[in-house]
DNA sequence: CGATTGACGTACG
DNA sequence: TCGTACGCCAATC
């Protein structure tokens, strides 16, 4: 019985999908174009979830909004995050991204 | 159905 | 400037 219905989490999804190649977002930022700013830790579950779903979800490119890799333990290996963004051309030091600003890719502003 | 959790963010001391 | 406390809201146990 599929009856899979509208969640808050194929929200998420959705824009976390539409997170250009090469830029990052914030957990806030998705909250916030969500309509529920300040529930930003509602963005993590639905990141938690992104386990469960049936599509891929970048969640590499989603970090919090000092632009740490906060998420990087729950990923398969948590390496695998920093060398995703490396991989598409973002910088890494430490668990953390540079030029954040730069990279910084906000769904209210974009879409 | 109530209590707990959770990959955050902001406020306050 | 840094550390701690609280709020957000939905999903899971």
């Amino acid at each position: 019985m599929p009856k899979k219905e509208p969640s808050f989490f194929e929200q998420v999804f959705e824009v976390v999908k539409l997170i250009p190649y090469g830029r990052v977002t914030s957990y806030g930022a998705i909250a916030n174009y969500l309509g529920s700013k300040g529930s930003s830790r509602m963005v993590g579950w639905a990141m938690n979830a992104s386990h469960t779903s049936k599509e891929y979800i970048p969640a590499h490119r989603v970090v919090n909004r000092i632009g740490l890799l906060t998420g990087k333990h729950h990923f398969t290996d948590p390496k695998l995050m920093e060398k995703l963004l490396k991989s598409e051309g973002i910088k890494v030091k430490k668990d953390a991204v540079i030029n954040f600003k730069k990279v910084f890719w906000d769904p209210n502003i974009e879409l």
